[in-house]
RNA sequence: CGGAAUGUAGCUCAGGUGGUAGAGCGCACGGUUCGGGACCGUGAGGUCGCAGGUUCGAGUCCUGUCAUUCCGACCA
């Protein structure tokens, strides 16, 4: 049997076998998460927390970079909160989890555990903003929120999750609108340039947009099995919620306006997201920018050789060290290298370095590459260097494979029929015209269960009818099954 | 929230027609090993998801409940 072949880890089902299975497999075996005695909650397990907060740092960084401060709101919300704008409370009441008795006494109003805090950050900054002076204001909060969702899935849906949320209030609904697109173009310059993940950007359709925004825009992210999940959203929100809230301030005309607000988000949805586009059958692949180890050196040989072998495999680990490159040594004399090899690939690292007898005589590791499996000698000399070069070339190299599967899965479709063809067969993303009536994409999901994810930015073609009902078609949009 | 399936050791699972709980892997200790999950020996580990019921007796039968997975309706 060709080494690639092997199964090295058992106990995990084959993606090809079954993609579901495979997710949670990993996820455990990995020790990313467990589940919690909760229904729809999981504990995200340390190697997975540590992953989300190398997110949150390279992202709020970011945020800061453009003039943002965090702040922390309550968990709470009266429910006279979420009444205030009808849309909003029509969109998030059925996930709600209602605080009704507290202290041993019946609560003189409900409060509800958040969903997300337009609401709460509407009714603070109403009291907040009274000049132009005030604008723009420009918070963000890392939170957890909860949404009692019907079908839950570790990472990607559960009851309870981690994200952060921007809130922002501006004096112009231009401020407004470029605030909006300036933290969608951060999320994708994250997701992509960090996360190795290709996105495609775009509007939501109205019936996927968030309830009480004006406008979501989002990026679109597409999993190994074919289906689009999304990774971040930004919400134009207008003046809904100043209205609702009452979130005026006086202008230079001395004339009191509503400000214009926008709201803007990511998960802890990402960390699934980063199983979905790279892992493979052996387990985690994490892109070297992301990993919080990016090499493992493994010294190999028996009691005799081995004191040598390790003097030797410690140089290159303190040189690696002070090259900055985040390097673990695993000189464990009590487990096999092979139970190494499959552990540490199970957990994604990008690089393994090999160091044994032979290759002391040769002056010489062995590296192994987590992303495509070679494997290849490396003189001892030089291989600092040779590391940082290849660090650099798996994040390029996971980011094009995952592009590459992006663009081979997605298609354009003329007509409906085309369209469901398309989905059933190869999944992915499917371009199409659609007029702009709400039942003709609705059309589109009860033909396939594929539900329109976008109205790209930049189509690669421009569809000249609607797929549904055949009319000229206003936008071209993206469908696809999603998570 | 509907339909289906599952729940026995840390993990994977076995336990006809009811009779008082097993294996492999893992774990602990000792020794031998070390280039793709090494080997030998000894040992620890179980309210059989939970609650009722039937029975002299329930892992096994009945009812309920909780959780997980998959498929649908709703969603970061």
């Amino acid at each position: 049997m060709a080494k690639q072949d092997k199964q090295f880890v058992k106990e995990i089902t084959p993606q090809s076998e079954d993609f579901s299975r495979w997710y949670i497999d990993v996820l455990q075996k990995a020790e990313w998460m467990d589940y919690a005695p909760v229904r729809g909650c999981i504990v995200i397990r340390p190697d997975a927390y540590e992953i989300w907060e190398r997110c949150q740092r390279e992202l709020d960084r970011e945020f800061k970079r453009t003039g943002h401060r965090n702040a922390y709101f309550p968990l709470f919300i009266p429910e006279s909160f979420f009444e205030k704008e009808k849309e909003h409370v029509e969109g998030f009441n059925p996930e709600l989890p209602w605080v009704t008795e507290a202290g041993g006494d019946i609560l003189e109003e409900r409060l509800a555990v958040r969903p997300t805090s337009e609401t709460m950050f509407g009714h603070m900054y109403a009291q907040w903003i009274q000049s132009y002076r005030d604008l723009p204001l420009l918070l963000n909060q890392w939170a957890n929120v909860v949404r009692w969702e019907k079908r839950t899935l570790p990472f990607l849906r559960t009851s309870e999750f981690l994200w952060q949320e921007g809130h922002t209030a501006h004096a112009t609904e231009e401020e407004a609108r470029e605030e909006t697109m300036r933290m969608l173009g951060i999320y994708a310059d994250f997701v992509e340039s960090f996360l190795a993940i290709p996105v495609i950007r775009g509007q939501k359709t109205p019936s996927e947009k968030f309830a009480g925004a004006v406008e979501t825009y989002t990026i679109e992210s597409l999993m190994k099995d074919g289906r689009a999940l999304q990774t971040a959203t930004s919400h134009y929100l207008g003046q809904n919620f100043a209205k609702s809230f009452e979130i005026q301030y006086l202008d230079r005309d001395n004339q009191l306006k509503y400000v214009y607000t926008t709201s803007w988000g990511m998960s802890t949805r990402i960390l699934g997201a980063i199983v979905m586009v790279h892992g493979d059958d052996r387990g985690l692949v994490l892109p070297p920018k992301l990993a919080p180890t990016q090499v493992v050196i493994v010294p190999i040989g028996p009691a005799k050789a081995r004191e040598a072998v390790v003097a030797k495999a410690r140089d290159l680990f303190e040189a690696l060290q002070r090259a900055g490159v985040r390097v673990h040594m695993d000189d464990r004399d009590d487990v096999s290298p092979g139970w190494k090899f499959n552990e540490y690939e199970l957990r994604g690292v990008p690089i393994r370095i090999e160091i044994g007898p032979r290759d002391l005589e040769a002056s010489q590791a062995m590296f192994a590459r987590r992303d495509t499996g070679e494997k290849f000698a490396v003189p001892l000399d030089g291989a600092v260097e040779r590391v940082q070069a290849l660090l650099s070339d798996i994040q390029r190299d996971m980011f094009d494979a995952a592009k590459r599967r992006l663009e081979e899965n997605s298609h354009v479709a003329e007509s409906l029929q085309q369209l469901v063809d398309l989905i059933q067969t190869k999944r992915g993303f499917v371009l199409a015209g659609w007029c702009g009536d709400e039942a003709c994409e609705r059309a589109v999901k009860d033909a396939c269960t594929a539900t329109s994810r976008c109205i790209p930015f930049h189509p690669p073609a421009h569809p000249e009818t609607c797929v549904t009902c055949g009319k000229p078609a206003k936008h071209a949009v993206w469908f696809a099954k999603s998570y």
